[in-house]
DNA sequence: AATGAATGAGTCTTCATTCAT
DNA sequence: AATGAATGAAGACTCATTCAT
C-alpha cells in the first residue's frame, strides 16, 4: 500500500503546523515536530513548502480565507445593516467555536514580526475589517447608522469581536461562545445607532 | 556628582530591549543586541536578569505597571462613570502616542506564547480589564449603565481601545492618536448607555 | 525508426552531468538537476549508476577515455618523438577546445578528494602521462631527447600542458586555444633537447 | 588556568581546517570536526570566521601570502634571471617539503568552484605566477632569455612546478622532494634559453 | 559588579537515495 | 525500465547562557 494516498500530506503538514503554532506560537514550533504530528518526514514539509515561513502563510491564506468565504456568504444571505453587523458576529463567533485551532491562529499570529508574516496577517486583518467597513458605510448611506470614520469605527468593532474570541480561548474554551454573540452585536450596535451618547455634561 | 546612579545599567537594558522587542519582536531579537545598544557586555544582562524572558516579563511590567499607575490616577481625578470612561479612553491614548515604543511592545508582544510571556501579558491586560471593569460596576451600580456582563464589555471595550492604537501604529504613527479620542469614548459611551439598540427589530 | 537506442539515458545522463560537473563542480551540483536536464527522473540515475559517484567516475572514463583514443591514434599517425610530441600537444589542444566541457572537467574535477574519484582521476592522469612517457623513452633511447626521469619530466610536460588549458578556460575561452600550441610545444621541446642549459653557471 | 589562552584559538582552527581541507577537501570536511580537532567547540569557529567560506580563503591568505613572502625575498636574494629562476624552483619545492599541508591544500583546492574560493584561488596563483613572470620579463629585456610571451610561459612553468609537487604528494611524500629541484630548473630553463628547438624538423 | 570569549544544544534546510507504482 | 514522492541522515550556523578573569 506503499507511501500513503497521495495529495492529502499538504493537507496533513498544514493541519499540524496549524494546531502547533496556535498552540505555541511560530517561533516555539519545530519543523520537525510538525513533520512528526503530520506523520511525514522532516524533509517532506520542503516538498510542499520552501521554508518554514512559507508554512505560516499557508496556514494563514488556508484559515483565515476559509473564514473570509463563509463570512462574506453569511453576511450577504440577510438584509439590512443591522441584520449583517448581528449576522458577522454570530457566524464569526460560530466559525471560532466550530474551529479552535483557527482561533488560536487567528488570535496569536495576527502580530508577529518578520515581514512576510506581518504582511499576510495584515491582509487578513484587512479582508475582515473590509467586510466589516463595507456593512458600515452602507448603513451610513441609508441613515440607519450615524455618520462616522467607518475605517476606525470598523477596526474598534473588529477589537471587540477579537477580544470575546480570546477570553474564550484564554478560558480554555470552557463555555459556549455563541453565547456571547448577543452582548456583542448589543455592545457595538449601539455604537453605530443614530444618536450621541447621552447621559453626557 | 557622578550621574550614574546604582541600577542604572537595569534600566538602560530594559530600554533597549523595550526597543527591540517593540520593533523586532521577542524571538527576533537577541540579548546580544540588546546588550550592546545598552552599552554593556553580553554577560551583564545576566546579572539583572536570570534569562531572557525574566527579561521581558520585566519589560512588561515596567512598562505596563507605569501605565497602571497613571491611568489608576487619572481616573480617580475626575467623577462619574461616563467622565472615567472618557478620561480612561483619552488618557491612555495619550499614553502609547508619548511612547511608542511600550505601545509595540502592548500590541505585538501580548500574545506570545510561552508559559510565562503569556503569563504576565494576561496579567497586564487583565489590569487594564480590571481598571475598566470596576468603572463599569460602579456605574451600573449608580444606574448609569445598563446592566451587563461587565468582564465581556471591559474586555469588549479594552479590544476597541487596543485596535484604535493598533491602527496608528501601523500607520506608523503618521497621525495624533489623540484625535481618535473622541470618537473611541463615544463609541464605547454609547454601547453602556442604558437602552436597547434602537431601529432594530 | 525509432531514433532512440538503448543506452540513450544513460549518454543522457552523462552528457548533463559532464556538463554541470564542468561548471559547477561534483559538490555543487545536485542529482535532480542532472536529472532533470538529462529529462529522466531522479530516480532513473540510479538505474544506470549505483551513485553519484560512481556517475562522476562514468564521466570521467567517458570523457577522458575518448580523448586518449584519440591522442593515442594521432600519436601514432607521425613518426619521430619530435613530431609526436608536437603532434600530442596540438591535438590535446584541439580536443579541449573542440569540447570546452570536458576541459573543464578535466583540469577542475581532477584533483578533488573521496578516494574513489581520486582513484579515477589518478588512473586518468597516469593514462595523460603514460602516452607522453612513452614517446619520451623511445625518443631516449633514439638518442633524440637527453637522459632524464621520463617519469618525472612527462609530468611536468603534462603540468604546462595543463596550465595552458587552464588560462583559456580562466579567460572564458576568449581566443583560439590551437594558437598557443606552437609555444607550448617549443617550451617542452627544448626542455628535451640533447643538451644541458647553457648561460648558466 | 580557564579557558585557555587568548589569541591561539584562531590559529588552530586554521591548522586543523588546513589540514582537513587538504586531505580530504573543501565539501569533505565538516567544520565541526575542525572544531573537535582545533580542541574548539563548534561555534568557537564563527567567532573567528564568519561562514566555512571564509575560513578556507583564511587559510589560503595565510599559507600562501606566507609562500609569496618567502619566494620574492629569495628570489631577490641572488642575482641574474637564471640564478633567479633556479632559486625559485628550488626554494618553492623546500617551502613545499616543510610543509606537506600547505603543499596539499596549494594543489587540491586551487581549482574549486563557489566564486569566492575561485577569486582568492585565483589570487593566489596570480601571485605565484607574477613572481615568475617578472623573473622572466628582466630575462628577456636583458636578453639572457628568449622572446616570448612571457604570460603564458609563466604559467607553463607554474604548471611543470605544480606537477612535481603533485607527483611527489601522490607518491605520499615518500621521496625528499628538494631532488627533483634539479630536473625541475633544468627543464624550464632550458626552455627559456635563447634558441629554438632543434633537431626539428 | 562587569566582561566577553567560549560553549554546545538546537534548528532549518538540503539532497543522495529508495521504492511502490 | 521508468517515475517522482518520500525519506532521513547530515551539516552549517545561531544564540542564550556560563565563567574565569
Amino acid at each position: 500500500m506503499a507511501r500513503k494516498r497521495v495529495g492529502n500530506k499538504r493537507e496533513k503538514i498544514i493541519n499540524a503546523a496549524a494546531k502547533f503554532f496556535g498552540e505555541k506560537g511560530y517561533h516555539n514550533t519545530t519543523t520537525s515536530e510538525i513533520a512528526e504530528a503530520a506523520g511525514v518526514a522532516a524533509g517532506t514539509i520542503y516538498i510542499y513548502f520552501t521554508s518554514k515561513e512559507e508554512l505560516i502563510v499557508a496556514v494563514f491564506e488556508e484559515f483565515l480565507g476559509r473564514h473570509m468565504e463563509r463570512l462574506q456568504t453569511g453576511v450577504e444571505s440577510v438584509d439590512g445593516p443591522i441584520a449583517r453587523i448581528r449576522r458577522l458576529m454570530t457566524l464569526g463567533l460560530e466559525l471560532m467555536e466550530s474551529n479552535p485551532e483557527s482561533a488560536k491562529i487567528f488570535l496569536s499570529q495576527l502580530r508577529q514580526s518578520t515581514t512576510m508574516i506581518k504582511t499576510v496577517a495584515k491582509r487578513s486583518s484587512r479582508a475582515y475589517n473590509d467586510i466589516i467597513e463595507s456593512v458600515l458605510a452602507d448603513g451610513m448611506a441609508k441613515g440607519v447608522f450615524r455618520q462616522m470614520d467607518t475605517t476606525h469605527v470598523a477596526s474598534m468593532l473588529f477589537g471587540a469581536y477579537q477580544m470575546t474570541v480570546l477570553e474564550w480561548v484564554a478560558s480554555d474554551c470552557s463555555y459556549p461562545l455563541a453565547e456571547k454573540a448577543k452582548e456583542l452585536s448589543d455592545f457595538v450596535l449601539v455604537g453605530l445607532a443614530c444618536e450621541t451618547p447621552k447621559g453626557d455634561q
